[in-house]
RNA sequence: GCGGUUGUAGUCUAGUCUGGUUAGGACUUGGGCCUUCCAAGCCUACGACCCGGGUUCAAAUCCCGGCAGCCGCACCA
């Protein structure tokens, strides 16, 4: 298997180690050693020239600690769980609802545990397995608890997504950009999910990395001003419909796929195309990846549409590394109505409207006397209620009944009066909706060391892409003398200077060196030999060819900083 | 979380059943020799019984518990 000999080479080479070994490990949790921290920095910063400097998002920080008031607002204290029972004999551990489900036909989903427990009696429902008894109905939260401060024992939980971290400020950011959508704010972090039982590697991670974008449009206007430069690309589709007649991918132009309607969107097409060139940057071949979307069933209540990008493996099958979602205005409505702040966007028609209606005007100086204390808030009733429903009032009954707090106040014709008012409606507030992209950074840099594994009756190694290999250069003798040593450690330092990351290795033989460069791919290798004593060249190999060219020593560094940074192609020097 | 199964250097493995010398080998890695271009050879060194308890004169070996890996079930907002 592919993935047994990447991780051997990745634990072995110091990409990946799971975390607390001399502990005896504990499942869900890895280290990044030396070449796997500099691979996913340099990941992240590919995923910045295209999030930020590309699409103009900017970037934030927030606390991956959170109070517990703000998850209760995302929803994620009471429906990030799992609804569990245990049968009393055998002591299987089983989800109440899907039990339930299979039994009485119903849907359940949302119920309270409570509730839960009562349907599991009254319907006599026992062991699937056993016949046991279940036990009551528990929730288990799948995120890690904590406290926050020693003394008031404040909840906090770690986050289970970077997301919210950007919804809660949303104010602010809305401030930042001037007040005007769309506009896309970005998180790369940690995120936090106490999984039951994460067995599969690094692909179920209890403390992951994020990188996702919130990216906040009107809810009107869901095309996208540039989608002209995808709009030939060819994504590779798994829509609902023909996951649901078992049919085959479907490999569709971007801009078919938006008038089809199979996506839902011209950004939300947009978005997955972004996401297949940024795929494809990394060196995982188009032909591994597919979109898959949710299905009605499995879809979040809060999107209307969403794809997950899926990445094709040996021992996993397809795995999600990108979820790609319209969440539509659900966060910022949740947090809205949560913390009473008014996270609405007010968005200028292009020419504003002029309407005319009915206002009400009040006799003050009759009005106020009639209901004194109680004025105040029937004066501001009035003024939310429709002119009209009083005036009709008025004609029918020649009074109207004002209904506030379960107290009826009778308004009569001669405390108020109408006028025609002319209004001038400039726009209107909105809840933004918001287009999410998300990214799972562990399972692609899985995935990318799994599609860049090469192996033929000669060597192995890991065709990883120039731009995000962790070591550039690495700098050989050919054999050990001294004075090819001495070189060979000056080119290095120098390549230092320049700001390559660059190894020297003069262990073994010139063909073992090679081997130990592929095997973690250094894209080039400098091999000073007798030649270099006599004209001061040197030979660049390139890893993906065997080919070598001789270039004089003072010129390797442009070369090299330009072929790191893919300026020029081998072929060209 | 349940059941089965496994756990010996960085890796693969012998030894475990049937308790008993200094836990053996190969590869890798470090140092050296040799070597003028792709894991060669020679010398040399480093390096292990998952953790904790128990049984025993004596535990890698037997027993119990924990942890971790694998497989199946369950789970994956």
């Amino acid at each position: 298997m592919t993935d047994s000999k990447v991780m051997n080479i990745a634990k072995k080479r110091g990409f990946l180690w799971s975390s607390f070994e001399i502990y005896s490990g504990s499942a869900g949790f890895f280290d990044y050693g030396p070449l796997g921290a500099i691979l996913k920095s340099n990941i992240i910063e590919k995923w910045r020239k295209y999030y930020i400097i590309q699409e103009g998002f900017y970037e934030i920080e927030s606390p991956t600690i959170m109070p517990e008031e703000a998850l209760k607002a995302s929803g994620h204290v009471d429906h990030f769980t799992d609804p569990m029972t245990e049968c009393k004999e055998c002591m299987e551990v089983y989800r109440a609802d899907h039990i339930i489900e299979d039994v009485i036909d119903q849907e359940v989903e949302g119920l309270e545990d409570q509730r839960l427990t009562e349907i599991l009696s009254e319907n006599q429902i026992v062991c699937p397995k056993c016949g046991g008894h279940l036990t009551h109905v528990w929730s288990y939260n799948l995120m890690f608890q904590t406290l926050i401060g020693a003394k008031g024992k404040k909840t906090g939980y770690m986050r289970p997504e970077t997301a919210q971290g950007i919804f809660i400020p949303f104010k602010r950011l809305l401030r930042f950009f001037r007040g005007k959508l769309p506009f896309g704010v970005v998180q790369i972090g940690k995120a936090y999910r106490n999984e039951i039982s994460p067995r599969q590697g690094i692909i179920r991670l209890r403390e992951f990395t994020q990188a996702e974008a919130e990216i906040f449009v009107d809810p009107s206007i869901k095309t996208h001003p540039k989608f002209d430069k995808f709009a030939d690309d060819t994504l590779t589709l798994f829509s609902a419909e023909q996951q649901m007649n078992s049919r085959e991918l479907e490999k569709i132009n971007a801009k078919k796929a938006v008038e089809e309607g199979i996506i839902s969107s011209e950004i939300l097409t947009y978005q997955l195309c972004l996401a297949a060139r940024f795929l494809s940057d990394l060196g995982i071949p188009s032909d591994v990846i597919r979109f898959r979307q949710h299905l009605p069933t499995e879809m979040a209540h809060y999107a209307i549409d969403c794809w997950d990008v899926e990445v094709q493996t040996d021992r996993f099958g397809w795995i999600e590394i990108i979820g790609i979602a319209d969440r539509t205005d659900f966060d910022l409505k949740s947090h809205s109505t949560h913390s009473k702040e008014d996270l609405s966007v007010f968005i200028e028609y292009d020419k504003p409207k002029t309407i005319t209606k009915l206002g009400v005007k009040p006799d003050m100086k009759k009005f106020g006397p009639l209901f004194k204390g109680d004025a105040p808030k029937i004066l501001d009733s009035l003024k939310n209620l429709d002119a009209t429903v009083i005036k009709k009032g008025f004609d029918e009954e020649g009074k109207f009944k004002l209904e506030i707090e379960g107290k009826i106040y009778e308004i009569t014709p001669d405390i108020i009066s109408f006028e025609e008012l002319e209004e001038i409606i400039r726009g209107e507030k909105v809840l933004p909706h918001v287009i999410e992209p998300s990214y799972g950074i562990d399972r692609i840099i899985y995935s990318v060391l799994l599609h860049s594994y090469k192996e033929n009756e000669d060597r192995t190694y890991l065709k990883l892409e120039k731009e995000i290999a962790p070591i550039g250069v690495s700098v050989f003798p050919l054999v050990n003398k001294d004075e090819l040593v001495e070189t060979a450690n000056n080119i290095r330092d120098e390549l230092r200077n320049h700001g390559i990351i660059a190894e020297y290795d003069g262990s073994g033989t010139i063909g073992r060196r090679y081997a130990r460069a592929d095997e973690i791919g250094v894209p080039f290798a400098v091999t000073v030999d007798h030649e270099t004593l006599e004209n001061h060249t040197v030979t660049i190999r390139n890893r993906d060819d065997l080919k070598q060219v001789r270039k004089p020593i003072k010129d390797i560094y442009n070369i090299l900083v330009n072929l790191l940074e893919g300026r020029i192609d081998f072929e060209d020097i």
